[in-house]
RNA sequence: GCGGGGGUGCCCGAGCCUGGUCAAAGGGGUCGGGCUCAGGACCCGAUGGCGUAGGCCUGCGUGGGUUCAAAUCCCACCCCCCGCACCA
């Protein structure tokens, strides 16, 4: 019963919590508190996140983005600066088409997957039916979300300039993009060329991860084989093509094998005759779409069978019947390698054990007799044939064993790694096996006895069944990033001037910089903006999103004044962000007034450049990366990025969050279920920025808490009755310094993006220097220590908890908001690190009792604290300034008459050599001793032990055993 | 493979860059106590081992090394995670 009502009540707080969030965010809202203007005479900070891809709702992963965002850019406002943090939604690319198309064409599976999204938002299901039958035009699913997220955004408590806000199918974004590819084209940082993708056969065009089945979970990928020509014997200009991914070990291949039943043409190309499997022509066809094919002749492949052919390498070969070659992987053909591929050497084995298969296809069974594996490479450890090896380890007696993909992996891998070529050829001979395969695969391929074949790793259908092969597609438009004055003045910019937090993200995003190439700029499919020169093509989604933060700081202007996409042309780009033209003419061209060609230029000279971009780590090596290219190409160097700050992903009790596994906790649950201070103190706090956040059920719970005490304990000290001289005794100046100490502190963190570092100080540690002040003082006078600092402290906290102590703030009758007010500045002078000392001594000396109250039988009932005598704490600043053992003894003995104890003096300096208490330089002794006297009835009820202070000479002259043992702040304690 | 990150006490997780004050913060869990309530709120304590005086021993993936001193620096090994592209 009590359960239950535990459990309403903490849901009442978050009811509460809730209210006041929606409340706050209101009057935000209505005050347009989040939407600077250019103010020339205060400093800027502008800080963007990326915009988020609406094909779905967003969950706490990108929650935990945003509030970082959110947390920094509330905190430089505190600070004093004029934050822009602007917000916008990218529709651009293929995946929102995909949707929309697959629910057009009623695709059971991603309807209802949709219905779920928007029944997270709309709860009639009528309505939400009706919603759906809209999404079969992509860009009112791209727009229903897009909103849905500004919602979710605003119930995060988000300082966003919603002015701004804008999406990338918008007419006014094609102009900006547009802008952007003419200058790249024009300094030359965009080519034209072939390119290898993944390809439709149904629908005919080149097509993605998103419309291929299963291509989310199961990843297609392109692989270069090498299609070996061996010439058959008694032909003329006739090639049987094997492919292989190891074309070194045509050293050791013994024979060839076809699938007797699979359909093989020989076919006409470049002059030769070539024979592959039926299925590869296609590939093939369509991986050289220039040239001519012409099929002779097609048949199964029995008819192969028995036929000698002629390795590059000069051997004879026969060609042999294996059913696990597949046609349709590459050219159907394959040689045999028995002795390290466990294929070969399961069907070699097979087919001597039963050369009567042979007589089957007219085949004399002799011929396998004679076929033993060669050996070519040498694996340390491996004695005899690797393949022999590994098959009979395991057990593999067929062809068929589906161990045998098992069993290749590691064979292979060992090969690869570890393996040395033993071959005659000295050419080859004692290269490692990845050397070896470079090697003879462009010699081969120069030699006119191979060519590159692509394969899938797997088979791939889109989702409309079409099979999918790779395919070769001509004039693909890249951006070219190894254009090498761009590379260099981007790297070494990176490398030398833009701050990466955490810094060790340096290193990967100065090697994706090396690592970028060309990329493939421009698709036929999807929304976005034309290529300008070529408007068959639309830029592809990472390419149109690196510098469009200089959009956010003229679309306001452009919605103000009702400018058109037509009129925003070149020209005006070219003036806005690099003053470049005289805006009277462009005022004429583009019928933009000067006034607003004015406006947007001292906007956009204004915010940039951006000061931070924060995102998530996964993003260096494509959108981050490009982000700092392009705004290398494309402006000076005074407008380029000057941080970017990162932050890992969110998992759910140590699981990733996945559709699939229906473990995906929404932005909207938060708004809902949870709230957002509670979720942004979580997020904020549980873990580092380079740590993976693991939402815990268990710990949020303990979140709502901490949130709860908080908000109870502020409301108590607003209520509490407090003389206005709150004390000034030893525990009221740790308490300050205490707190003070932390407001430096967290302050340090925010600085230096360790968000976890903040909250952890300016949060729990608050809390809990309260706790221990409570337990020195009592509840009363906590509160009234809370009531001192609660202005502060709040707004220590505003920037992650903006509601709560928002309404704090209220309570207190504060003026204006508080999330623009200021931040607290720490009270150097009522840091006392003397205080701090003695309140460190307090603690270690209740754990000193305590420990020895452990050993101890039958249990004391009393104690004598006893405080070291003054001279000790001379003998200690004494050893510290380095004196020898001698000068003290003297100046101390001389000074405080202790002839005859000189002995003392030494223990002294042998107990503060071995355990230096460096603290107890600043403290005075006479303070020790008040403090303690201060602390008696703290310690009584810590040790439950009857506490008597005394001074060290006072204990000896009662002779009080162990008095000698005080030490500075290190009192001797005897229990009794 | 290439590149990057990491392995800490029952669990999660800080510390490691800038060696000592680290048996190692903070949570969680467990056990015990307090709170005029048989409370999953709050507060306090215990939670590697040993110990009749505040101490000792073991200890931060494994094995070596540097050093007066190593969770922290160096080397080797084992294991885990992530990226490798045209996909947002």
């Amino acid at each position: 019963m009590f359960a239950w009502w535990c459990f309403v009540e903490k849901n009442d707080f978050l009811a509460w919590l809730r209210s006041i969030e929606v409340k706050w965010q209101e009057k935000w809202r209505e005050a347009r508190a989040f939407e600077p203007r250019v103010e020339p005479d205060k400093p800027k900070y502008f800080i963007t996140v990326p915009y988020p891809y609406t094909n779905a709702p967003l969950h706490i992963g990108h929650g935990r983005t945003y509030t970082i965002g959110d947390i920094v850019a509330r905190y430089k406002r505190l600070r004093g600066y004029n934050v822009l943090f602007p917000m916008a939604f990218h529709i651009t690319g293929t995946p929102i088409i995909a949707i929309s198309e697959r629910i057009a064409r009623g695709e059971e599976k991603i309807i209802n997957r949709y219905k779920g999204y928007v029944s997270v938002y709309v709860k009639d299901p009528v309505e939400v039916e009706k919603i759906i039958e809209s999404f079969k035009d992509p860009l009112k699913l791209a727009t229903f979300f897009a909103e849905r997220v500004h919602l979710d955004f605003d119930a995060l408590g988000y300082s966003i300039d919603w002015r701004r806000k804008f999406h990338t199918g918008e007419p006014v974004y094609n102009a900006f993009v547009t802008w952007q590819f003419l200058r790249l084209k024009e300094k030359g940082l965009i080519t034209q060329g072939d390119h290898i993708v993944t390809y439709c056969l149904l629908h005919k065009q080149p097509e993605g991860e998103d419309d291929i089945q299963d291509a989310d979970v199961n990843p297609v990928e392109i692989l270069e084989f090498t299609a070996i020509k061996f010439k058959l014997v008694d032909e003329e200009n006739t090639y049987l093509v094997a492919a292989t991914l190891r074309p070194e070990t045509l050293f050791g291949a013994t024979n060839l094998w076809v699938n007797p039943e699979a359909d093989y043409v020989l076919v006409k190309w470049r002059g030769e005759k070539i024979i592959i499997s039926k299925e590869a022509l296609v590939k093939l066809q369509h991986q050289h779409p220039d040239d001519e094919f012409k099929v002779l002749k097609e048949f199964k492949g029995r008819e192969l069978l028995g036929k000698k052919c002629i390795s590059p390498l000069g051997r004879e070969l026969y060609v042999l019947p294996a059913k696990f070659v597949d046609p349709d992987n590459a050219t159907g053909v394959v040689y045999s390698e028995p002795s390290d591929a466990p294929y070969d050497y399961a069907a070699l084995m097979e087919l001597k054990r039963n050369p009567e298969q042979l007589r089957e296809y007219g085949l004399d069974p002799s011929i396998v007799k004679d076929i033993e594996p060669i050996k070519i490479i040498e694996v340390p450890g491996v004695e005899g044939h690797h393949a022999a090896v590994v098959v009979e380890q395991m057990g593999i007696t067929s062809q068929y064993d589906p161990r045998l993909v098992e069993a290749t992996k590691t064979a292979y891998r060992e090969q690869y790694y570890r393996g040395k070529m033993i071959v005659d050829d000295p050419e080859f001979k004692g290269l490692s096996v990845s050397e070896a395969k470079e090697k003879i695969k462009k010699k081969l391929i120069s030699m006119n006895m191979a060519f590159i074949f692509y394969e899938l790793n797997r088979k791939a259908f889109c989702r409309a069944g079409g099979k999918i092969i790779a395919a070769k597609i001509k004039g693909q438009w890249y951006i070219d990033y190894s254009v090498p004055w761009w590379k260099e003045k981007t790297r070494e910019y990176v490398e030398k001037e833009l701050k990466i937090i955490p810094v060790k993200y340096k290193k990967a995003m100065l090697d994706a910089i090396d690592w970028l190439e060309k990329r493939p700029c421009a698709r036929k499919r999807g929304l976005g903006t034309r290529l300008p020169f070529d408007p068959e093509w639309i830029i592809e989604s990472l390419s149109d999103s690196t510098i469009y933060m200089a959009f956010y700081t003229i679309i306001h202007i452009i919605r103000k004044n009702n400018i058109k996409a037509e009129q925003l042309k070149p020209e005006v780009f070219d003036y806005v962000f690099h003053g470049k033209g005289d805006p009277k003419k462009i005022s004429a061209e583009t019928k933009i007034p000067v006034e607003v060609l004015e406006e947007m230029r001292k906007e956009f000279t204004y915010w940039y450049p951006v000061d931070q971009r924060h995102t998530g780590i996964a993003h260096i090596s494509n959108h981050l990366s490009f982000f700092v290219f392009h705004h290398v190409a494309l402006f000076p160097p005074e407008h380029w990025p000057r941080m970017i700050s990162l932050n890992e992903m969110v998992i759910r009790e140590g699981v990733k969050m996945s559709k699939s596994k229906g473990n995906v906790i929404l932005l909207r649950d938060i708004a809902e279920k949870y709230s957002a201070d509670l979720f942004r103190l979580y997020a904020a706090g549980a873990a580092n920025l380079d740590t993976i956040l693991d939402w815990r059920e268990k710990e949020v719970e303990m979140v709502i808490d901490n949130l709860r005490k908080f908000k109870v304990l502020a409301e108590k000290a607003l209520r509490a009755e407090c003389k206005e001289t709150c004390g000034e005794r030893f525990i009221d100046k740790w308490f300050m310094s205490r707190f003070n100490k932390i407001i430096e502190e967290a302050t340090n963190a925010l600085d230096n993006m360790e968000i976890r570092d903040y909250v952890q100080n300016a949060f729990y540690q608050v809390l809990s220097i309260i706790d221990h002040y409570r337990e020195r003082t009592s509840p009363e006078e906590a509160l009234c220590m809370v009531k001192r600092i609660l202005d502060k402290w709040i707004k220590l906290l505003n920037p992650v908890i903006p509601h709560l102590t928002e309404e704090i703030w209220s309570w207190m009758n504060g003026e204006g908001f508080l999330s623009l007010n200021e931040w607290p500045v720490a009270k150097k002078e009522e840091i006392n690190e003397e205080v701090e000392a003695l309140e460190n001594m307090v603690e270690r000396l209740v754990d000193d009792i305590k420990n020895v109250l452990n050993v101890l039988s039958p249990k004391p009932t009393k104690a004598v604290i006893i405080v070291a005598s003054p001279w000790k704490y001379e003998v200690v600043k004494l050893v510290e300034q380095g004196k020898s053992i001698k000068e003290i003894i003297q100046s101390i003995r001389d000074k405080h008459g202790l002839k005859g104890r000189e002995k003392e003096i030494i223990d002294t300096i042998q107990q503060y050599k071995k355990a230096p208490l460096k603290e107890a330089l600043k403290v005075n002794p006479t303070n020790e001793y008040n403090v303690l006297v201060e602390a008696k009835n703290y310690i009584e009820k810590k040790t439950g032990l009857e506490i008597t202070i005394m001074w060290e000479e006072e204990a000896r002259t009662q002779k009080v055993p162990r008095a000698e043992k005080a030490h500075p702040l290190k009192p001797g304690i005897y229990l009794h």
